[in-house]
DNA sequence: GCGATCAGCGGCACG
DNA sequence: CGTGCCGTTGATCGC
């Protein structure tokens, strides 16, 4: 068990020295901001970053309860507990922890680096995708890459075999129903813009049955991608895409 | 500094206990599953919980760098280092924390409790609208709440004084292009259904402008809802559309 | 278990 | 700063 008094130092210490903080006792918690909360008084740990970001834990999810990013971090004793006040502006929030009693604080120096290198992002996946569009149909060829519109911004427009514009909207999971009216939302805006009529093709590994049912009442196509993941620093993934297509006209071949 | 052989036993004991845990180190991390990724050594902060849920935390932002849920959690020594491996199935997904050396592990007991109370959800605003919906339109009659269709569910549909059915989309923050979307799917769905016309309302404290835009060249209605949070146990929120459609009705007469 | 949707979404990148 | 959108989205609730 620590001192209060002794905690508020420590606090105030490791805001300034952007440490992280550890924070272990019991407490309360109240919210305002966006939406309000309460939390009874219970058990939690508090851990505070150096850019502000504070998060109230409870022994279970990997999300906070309560939490607040880009905030001012103060603290104060009010008649024998430690109130720890993140305050921030534009949303105006402001988040009240009240420590009865704290078990453990720990702080920390830890740099703020940001060295993660993730692969299988549906970025990846577009950039591979540019090079090559024949594996999704013979004779598609990329004309432009994340096009903006007014009303939104397309991953990947392409040219079949017949010279028709077609709309890709990519997804890296399978596909629900914001993929498919996301689809639609960027085809009627190209054909409005240049007063043609465009094919959209949803291009995910798969689709949720009743979006196909929407996708497919909306004359839009859907095209499955077949991708592996490549930890692999020089490729950041596989797409299988072509040998699928070559089984597939193995499998016309057949009938 | 903690000796690696006794911090295996800790964490063993603590995830047995399903204690909250707490690992302080450097380390580097390897995950595997719906991405991949790696992060480079580094000292950084792991906050496992006693629901296997298990985060890797730098400095900055609140949410975590690499993590899992719903994990099976194991350790092992080898070669000098503490590996640390979460696992689950469906999806696949595995991640290896490498431990040189542990600056710090704690281990708290902490119960799994869920007792957050929230006010001023989507939830909270649709269940008081429903008692009253002329605030939005001078006799506009709630008629069903959540109706699930096949493509979707539908936030209320009501009755407008001319007997026109009204399918509302409600939106606790500023709308964007995917709530239009929605209202409009929710709409065609009920039209064809019932093979009637139907108007669309979206419902929302704001709306960005080319979302607007495109709500209006789709024949739909946006209404602003004026509501406030009350940190109130009684009341979770305080919907003022009475007041400015009253304002509203000032402003017509003035004219 | 899957389906659908909300979230105090967070975070990022671009204009 | 706002806009648009992805996310290893997570989490909840309903079937």
């Amino acid at each position: 068990m620590i001192k209060l008094d002794k905690a508020k130092t420590e606090i105030e210490k490791g805001i300034l020295n952007q440490d992280m903080i550890i924070l272990v006792g019991d407490c309360f918690v109240d919210y305002l901001g966006r939406a309000t909360s309460k939390l009874t008084k219970g058990k939690r740990l508090v851990l505070i970053k150096g850019d502000g970001s504070i998060a109230i834990h409870q022994n279970r999810l990997v999300k906070p309860t309560n939490y607040m990013v880009n905030t001012r971090i103060g603290c104060e004793l009010n008649e024998g507990a430690l109130i720890v006040k993140a305050h921030k502006q534009k949303p105006a929030e402001k988040l009240t922890i009240s420590f009865e009693n704290i078990h453990d604080l720990k702080r920390y120096e830890i740099e703020a680096t940001n060295d993660l290198r993730l692969s299988g992002s549906e970025k990846d996946l577009n950039e591979i995708l540019m090079q090559d569009l024949s594996m999704i149909e013979p004779g598609l060829k990329a004309i432009n890459q994340q096009q903006c519109f007014r009303k939104g911004i397309c991953d990947i427009i392409a040219e079949d075999k017949n010279g028709n514009l077609v709309i890709i909207e990519l997804k890296r999971r399978q596909a629900d129903f914001a993929g498919v009216t996301q689809l639609q939302r960027y085809m009627l805006q190209v054909e409005k813009l240049k007063n043609i009529k465009t094919r959209g093709i949803l291009l995910a590994p798969s689709i949720r049955k009743n979006a196909l049912e929407l996708l497919e009442e909306l004359g839009l196509e859907f095209a499955k991608l077949d991708f592996e993941l490549t930890p692999n620093d020089k490729q950041k993934a596989k797409i299988k895409g072509l040998e699928s297509k070559q089984q597939t006209i193995m499998e016309h071949l057949k009938k």
